[in-house]
DNA sequence: ATTCTCACCTGTTAGC
DNA sequence: TGCTAACAGGTGAGAA
């Protein structure tokens, strides 16, 4: 579930409450990103500087002047927790600091969420983000659309085009701007791309402000839920009726996923605006 | 080259 | 009720 606006809100919790702080202990590294990146115990002693996001991933900044990259994938948590209680078993790292009485968790049930250092040699898919999702263009949607006739949902979900989009927010993108997720990139017209541009703009921002979506796992450092699950028009929604043409919401399989949809109101074939006169 | 499929891992739920 | 299969928000390796 974590796509951009949920890990935006890690990195604000992560900005208030890790901010200058000292790593004193790392009581526990899972095998499997102890394996993937040896070099993560060497945190101890390291001061987080700051935090930042590029895409889906978080980028923390340390004092050593190193960068740790942490990506949630489909389970990954970050929380902040009393230094008391007791490890989870799908606690894969944990960090205690040299003030205050709580400490860092990375709890992941899927084990896919992966945290290590930025090297030259290691992080292809993090070097080949596209575009930030958030300072999408239509100037520059239009040109990323122009090369492919791939289905417009694979798109805009391939990181390397748009840094940032993921399964919920797509599907409420296209369906705001009244495209079928299916509809080949190159026949998506000049005035359904400016509306796309707006609607993905329009549903990140305002997913940030409600602290993403929670459909299954997904909170922020401290527990708590996103809100904007309350406000997805077409994600989960098959059954429903459509706010606005009343036909029903449907979920098919497209490019692999669960995909959801307005039969009546997303097109497949570009609409004809104007009846030419002669 | 681009695009698609599957695997990664665990938990939940739909279906029998 | 109990078991099994399918599916879940993301990505990357390898196949097509």
């Amino acid at each position: 579930m974590p796509e951009l606006p949920e890990v935006e809100t890690v990195v604000r919790g992560l900005n208030a409450q890790a901010k200058g702080r000292t790593i004193k202990t790392i009581p526990h590294i899972a095998e499997h990103l102890r394996k993937r990146d040896t070099e993560l115990r060497t945190l101890a002693g390291d001061t987080f500087v700051n935090f930042d996001r590029r895409g889906k991933y978080i980028i923390a900044e340390l004092a050593s002047g190193r960068q740790l990259l942490i990506h949630l994938r489909m389970s990954g948590q970050i929380l902040f927790i009393d230094n008391r209680e007791r490890r989870q078993s799908h606690d894969h790292f944990v960090s205690t600091f040299t003030t205050g009485s709580d400490k860092l968790i990375f709890r992941d049930t899927r084990k896919f969420g992966i945290m290590e250092f930025l090297r030259e040699t290691n992080n292809e898919g993090f070097r080949k983000l596209g575009i930030e999702a958030t300072a999408i263009t239509p100037t520059i949607l239009a040109n990323l659309l122009s090369v492919s006739s791939r289905p417009i949902k694979a798109l805009l979900l391939d990181q390397s085009a748009l840094a940032g989009l993921g399964n919920i927010y797509a599907d409420e993108s296209l369906y705001l701007s009244r495209i079928h997720p299916l509809r080949p990139c190159n026949q998506v017209q000049k005035t359904e791309i400016v509306e796309l541009t707006a609607s993905i703009r329009k549903v990140l921002d305002s997913a940030i402000k409600k602290m993403g979506t929670t459909f299954d796992s997904y909170s922020g450092v401290n527990g708590n839920p996103g809100e904007y699950s309350r406000y997805l028009r077409v994600y989960n929604q098959e059954g429903n009726s459509c706010s606005r043409c009343g036909e029903t919401i449907i979920k098919i399989r497209a490019v692999g996923r669960g995909t959801h949809l307005c039969p009546g109101c997303q097109q497949l074939k570009p609409v004809r605006r104007r009846k030419r006169v002669r």
